[in-house]
DNA sequence: CTTCTATCCATTTTTACCTCA
DNA sequence: AGTGAGGTAAAAATGGATAGA
């Protein structure tokens, strides 16, 4: 299915994040869940060419798919004008009615009464697709009665868009416009594309980060589990006081990783004083007595 | 400050396509 | 081989929030 193009795109993005994010333990500094206008270029250079490379195939696969099953080559029948004629909502039909929705309805009642746009688009997209299109496959279903028909894209408009949000992922009016005319597209249609497009790559960066989050959360654990048998260890050994004072001090727990300094592993001491900076081996420290050079996590230093 | 317009995002609905029994 | 059900991604619609004039 569609998904498998997705599944395996994800799981590519999966693996180059997470050893990406390895080298650099971190979070995206700009996550995709924020990311605006201004930031877009960061994605671009990092996630999104995951992405773009992943959906890219499957634009391709749909693409092929869609050759192989749906279009055979046929003449091409390029309409520009209604394009512009409809695809301007913003400016025109605001002005008459307001907000959005008019907008759409007006695009509707175009396409129902008479009007050209559904059934012209669909005419648009076969043009510019890959010659693609048969016209009375398509174009003579339900474009008459003004209901919501679907617009498969084709490769190259695909394509032209794809490079486009790489550049920008979102668009002013006259991108947007310039867009539309050269794809043959409303602009509208446009606006709807960059805007699920960013709610793809949104959604793939969170999953992104989830994965990421699950690793450091695993990692966490299991380090966790680590010391947490160290710390039983060392306090079976504060009952055998002989072996302690004669025991090279553990690998671990030896160096306070904020303050780098040595931690002191007594059992009768509080850890509190442990990690303070001011002193932060105190005179009770069964360390003290144990050269330097024998410490090895010290001597490491 | 209010209103209007445009835009964005999150969510939902619709549609086309695919796989499988 | 043909067909319908179910699943999925993508396109489109909807509603709310926000910014700027």
């Amino acid at each position: 299915m569609g998904e498998r193009d997705d599944g395996l795109g994800l799981s590519l993005s999966l693996s180059l994040g997470l050893n990406q994010k390895e080298s650099t333990p971190r979070l995206n500094p700009t996550p995709m869940a924020s990311y605006s206008s201004s930031s877009h270029m960061h994605m671009q250079n990092s996630w999104i060419q995951m992405f773009q490379s992943s959906e890219r195939n499957s634009d391709v696969g749909s693409f092929l798919r869609g050759l192989d099953v749906n279009r055979a080559p046929s003449r091409v029948v390029v309409d520009v004008e209604e394009d512009a004629g409809v695809s301007s909502p913003n400016s025109t039909v605001s002005s008459v009615m307001s907000g959005k929705r008019n907008e759409r309805e007006l695009v509707a009642a175009a396409g129902a009464g008479g009007g050209r746009t559904i059934e012209d688009n669909e005419t648009e997209r076969g043009s510019s697709s890959l010659g693609g299109g048969s016209d009375d496959e398509d174009g003579g279903g339900n474009g008459d009665d003004g209901s919501r028909k679907k617009l498969r894209l084709s490769k190259e408009q695909a394509l032209v868009l794809e490079e486009t949000f790489k550049e920008h992922s979102t668009l002013n009016p006259k991108q947007k416009m310039a867009l539309a005319k050269q794809l043959n597209l409303r602009t509208r249609q446009v606006e709807v594309w960059f805007q699920n497009r960013r709610a793809r790559t949104k959604l793939k960066q969170t999953e992104v980060d989830c994965e990421y989050l699950k690793r450091c959360c695993e990692n966490l654990t299991e380090e966790n589990r680590r010391l947490q048998k160290e710390v039983s260890e060392l306090r079976a050994l504060k009952l055998s006081p002989q072996l302690y004072m004669h025991m090279k001090p553990p690998t671990t727990l030896t160096m306070c990783p904020s303050c780098e300094r040595v931690a002191v592993a007594s059992s009768s001491v509080a850890p509190a004083p442990v990690m303070s900076s001011s002193s932060p081996m105190g005179p009770m420290s069964p360390w003290a007595a144990i050269p330097l050079r024998q410490r090895p996590a010290a001597g490491s230093r």
